[in-house]
DNA sequence: GAATCATAAC
DNA sequence: GAATCATAAC
């Protein structure tokens, strides 16, 4: 798992090998909402969309300007039976969707807001390059380095805004940060850990690097699948890559097999205090709700 | 449907036949949730578990307190198989309970918190006489005149103690509400439609009438039969009772039989519009949420 | 009634 | 992947 604060960290401006668009880059005036100890009213900024899904919420995930030749809404039930494409129209126009769907894009990679996120920030990393992003992606990123670097530079710039939209927002519930507002000199700023890493067996075709805080508080997290995908060796961290040449997962062990099976399907242990809640998922989920809320007080 | 404002209406004093027990009336003082755009932080009140079930918000539906002798959690998973029993806790201990779950009880009712709301307020009064209160809620209130007539007297009680809740928490947002404040001499207080009634085929056995808002707007709300069971004829308002001797609803058609089934199982329309959304249950659901925000705002 | 689990069809 | 529907077991 990459943690934020690591030894990549860089300033911004050195890393893109392109300039970004002009839609790249979160202003600080479009960071318009309000700190919240709940949910805030209809935010306005491109980190807005960041808890539950826009279903749930019916905050609806914002369409593209609507016309005969934009692609379909990739979240609406309009284009099956290719569902495992659904993140396609994303690489293909992302300059089409409104910052609060694509937070950002370079020639190299898009970086979307989950549509169905799992916890109060998720992210989907994806890279462009159409030979090597339908690969599987830990075959992909075991064996094109230039993937896997230009991926980690990516993360590097996409963390320091995770971190800024984090503190944000809640900051004003952390210990931490009070303390860091109060003596700056002396106190540095909280930092977030971040979960960094891809799924053993994705469903969608093309290649997505979870980007995503690890309180698995959300509404769109529905299932003991949905859980254990995120907290279970069936997440791997980014920061895993390059394997070791006998490093097991290399079988990249999925859904269909057994090995990939047993971790969604086993026993739900809470991500901060480890208490096991068993298939309990409704009582996990209220777990996590208080531990959520303790998390953002350290 | 009984709406409040209907003739009925009289004052508090006037109601009950016995005096309610001390923590029966909603002091003013109690009411400190604050009013709200989206939900508040931790509500203090006697209304404030309204909205969503206690494990959707993590906000635990507040245990009796603790002793070998007290009734389980009826909330709990603790003692079935008599789920259908699962409300005959507060009618034999209604003290026990914190306001936030039971919101007031007298000799003759009580009046709880639904545990799983399924619209923005959701109460379920209880008749307490045991010689009636496990019949059939149709037969019951068909063939006991004294039954129907002290349960439309307890309404006329608690519609006020909603009515106040609604302006309070949601009077700000409301044209008419604000129109009101403005010139409280000549617009008067808005009065919000409720849904007060009985479902035709209950799975719980202890008569409960229903008092919920119309919006159908809470997470609790989970799937189609939820909807429809009150949008429906499955839905029997109590101003319906006595039913005339010829009233098809005497037959008390249930789930278990072809024509409640056919309620619960049909398309669901928007109770605001009129909308078919056939199955589309998650289409619903944002559209309810749309729909409630308009209708505050009346 | 709620909740977990499985299954089509998209 | 999401969503609708059905089914035990409480
Ligand atoms: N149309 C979509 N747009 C954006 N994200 C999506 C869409 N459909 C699914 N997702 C997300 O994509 C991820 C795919 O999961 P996985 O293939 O297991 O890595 C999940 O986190 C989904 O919530
Ligand atoms: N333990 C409980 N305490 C309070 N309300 C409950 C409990 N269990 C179920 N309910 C509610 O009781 C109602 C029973 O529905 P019905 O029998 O169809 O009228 C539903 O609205 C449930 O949400
Ligand atoms: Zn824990
Ligand atoms: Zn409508």
């Amino acid at each position: 798992m990459l943690k934020d604060g690591d030894e990549l960290k860089h300033d911004l401006s050195l890393t893109s090998d392109a300039s970004p668009t002009e839609s790249d880059v979160i202003h600080p005036s479009e960071l318009t909402e309000p700190p919240a100890t709940s949910e805030a009213p209809l935010p306005k900024n491109a980190f807005s969309v960041l808890l539950s899904s826009s279903k749930d919420l019916s905050k609806k995930r914002p369409l593209p300007p609507s016309s005969s030749t934009d692609p379909p809404d990739p979240t609406k039930r309009t284009h099956p039976p290719n569902w495992r494409g659904c993140l396609l129209p994303y690489l293909t126009f992302p300059h089409i969707y409104p910052p609060t769907t694509v937070l950002r894009h370079t020639p190299s990679f898009v970086t979307i807001f989950d549509a169905f996120p799992k916890a109060t920030i998720h992210l989907l990393l994806l890279p462009r390059d159409p030979t090597v992003n339908t690969l599987h992606p830990i075959l992909a990123l075991n064996t094109h380095p230039s993937l896997l670097s230009s991926s980690k530079s990516e993360v590097q710039i996409l963390t320091p805004l995770v971190q800024k939209e984090l503190r944000r927002r809640f900051g004003h519930l952390s210990k931490t940060q009070i303390a860091h507002t109060s003596s700056p000199d002396t106190v540095p700023e909280r930092i977030y850990p971040l979960k960094i890493g891809i799924h053993a067996h994705p469903s969608l075709t093309h290649l997505h690097i979870h980007i995503i805080t690890p309180d698995m508080s959300s509404p769109s997290l529905k299932h003991n699948k949905h859980y254990n995908s995120f907290t279970t060796p069936f997440f791997i961290p980014l920061e895993d890559f390059p394997m070791a040449e006998d490093d097991y997962r290399r079988k990249h062990p999925g859904r269909d097999e057994e090995s990939g099976e047993v971790y969604l399907k086993g026993d739900m242990r809470c991500w901060r205090c480890g208490r096991n809640f068993g298939n309990k998922f409704k009582a996990l989920k209220e777990h996590l709700e208080k531990e959520k809320e303790e998390w953002l007080a350290e």
